[in-house]
DNA sequence: TAGCGTTACGTAGGCCGTAACAATC
DNA sequence: GATTGTTACGGCCTACGTAACGCTA
């Protein structure tokens, strides 16, 4: 028994004319016959009793109609439900921020969501670059900002921005260091992350060109926490350049000038779900900030 | 969208696992995969996220799976619906009746019907014999009470007794004609029907062997009529043998000798239906008062 | 490596449409 | 003869199973 069979039953017990019905679902008189025979033969019972006039409900086929109703209805309201589910504009959207909520200006995107789609609400959730694309796909996020490039295929990316990345050195181990050569820069202790970050990735790509290799001392996760070990002398970091010139204004930390990276801002969601219309005005709300067309 | 995506659908939502699930609806992962694929394509959201641990509903999923499950409940509760009208003992039995009640004895029928299947309720509908068939197709009858054999396949007929016929002549033809020649007989007036009544068919096999024609002269349709035709002397007629005697014993005619025959009194009903627990209930409380195996 | 879901591919069942048929009015 | 539903038959789609693959822990 399938819907295409019920939906037949009523088309027929409706009409009660096979012709008619089958001219309106657009198919045989042929195929509609046996999809009606099919159905009685399968629940064991007679739905039509066939005159010369035509199709007309047997007693059975009257006490089934409105069964038959019933489950096509709720098939409908299940078709309704998932165009809901694309079309809708209220409800949560789920955002992964990589860095400082302050630097992506999060308070300026959560107004421009609530002028734009007013039933949104926005939660916001740590998601490191790395992590971007599994959350993503566990829709833990349903949108996430990351450094750099994602290569996957079921992924879509939009860059924002452009990032000046740069090293930064403690001021205790600052002396005469701003100038110096990256051969004695790569011996000296740094801040590093175990794991993907893109900042460390793309940099230790230009080091290998080089064939050199860092000396790192202590690892570090979370940005605040590296700014800080930089603060307490630990050892030498990469920065987003707008956090080393805060460092620099501090006193705390000069720039190396023997390096300069560029890292891309991008927003990402699953490449299924950019046609929903929720995450596809998130998206048009950055555009509009970044003034991407 | 199909019921067998839906309940493909619900049973990876309740097991979380592709293969398992698979393994309970006796098919292979790969068709199970194949149907959610589709039925995600179909609605155009993701109903489960793909994990290295199984399939877990996605949020959408999680919105849709109480829709699946109504579809498949309005679904379950239609198919109980046909077996019911296939099993139940209450509801009703339209009973076609092709003769006096008294002689079917209407009255014993329904005590053992109500006896044995107590939720029935009965109605008794007039139907004369050639109509039967006609009436049992188009539902008005759901049995009908027939004399003589039914020949088309899809009706089932059983034999109840065999009915004595015989012919009657009224009081006033009677003289010497008790033991007259079947050509002479013919030639009186007769009292007769103009549609297929079992007797007049079988009656007029047996003149047409021998070359004759009878002379009708009155039409009537129902048998009382017939019986007061008689009783007035307007022709002769057949008649059910024990109907006849009752007219012998008023002094109002007498029976002809030269002609004898039996005809069977059968319950007819549709060869689809003889399984329904109503009509093959109601057939049973006919072998028992008609004795048959 | 074990367990999961996905993809590729050949097969087979069944659904479809055309057309001939049967039945009724 | 017109209109109705049924049956026969051939084509084609698609749902299926087997098996290889990719992924993650």
């Amino acid at each position: 028994m399938e819907i295409y069979q019920l939906e037949a039953f009523i088309a027929v017990s409706e009409t009660g004319n096979l012709t008619r019905a089958a001219q309106m679902m657009n198919i045989s008189q042929s195929a509609l016959s046996s999809q009606i025979k099919a159905l009685e033969r399968e629940l064991g019972v007679g739905l039509f009793i066939r005159q010369p006039r035509g199709m007309q409900l047997s007693r059975v086929g009257e006490k089934m109609i409105s069964e038959a109703r019933a489950v096509v209805q709720a098939s409908l309201q299940m078709k309704q439900k998932a165009m809901d589910l694309h079309t809708r504009i209220s409800g949560s959207l789920n955002i992964g921020i990589n860095t400082d909520p302050k630097f992506l200006q999060v308070s300026d995107i959560s107004k421009r969501m609530t002028e734009q789609m007013p039933g949104v609400s926005l939660s916001y959730i740590e998601s490191r670059t790395f992590e971007t694309s599994q959350m993503l796909r566990q829709e833990k996020i349903d949108v996430g900002f990351h450094y750099g490039r994602i290569q996957e295929d079921s992924i879509f990316s939009l860059t924002l921005s452009m990032v000046d990345i740069c090293v930064v050195i403690p001021i205790g181990m600052a002396k005469h260091m701003e100038h110096e050569r990256i051969e004695t820069i790569a011996t000296l202790p740094w801040v590093w992350t175990r794991h993907g970050c893109p900042f460390h990735l793309e940099f230790q790509n230009r080091l290998r060109g080089k064939n050199l290799k860092l000396n790192p001392v202590t690892e570090a996760v979370e940005e605040n926490i590296v700014k800080e070990l930089v603060k307490s002398g630990t050892g030498l970091a990469l920065m987003r350049k707008d956090e080393a010139l805060e460092l620099v204004r501090e006193g705390a930390a000069i720039i190396w000038n023997g390096f300069e990276m560029k890292i891309l801002l991008g927003i990402a969601c699953l490449e299924k779900r950019q046609s929903e219309k929720i995450i596809s005005g998130f998206l048009n709300a950055l555009k509009e900030k970044y003034k991407i067309s």
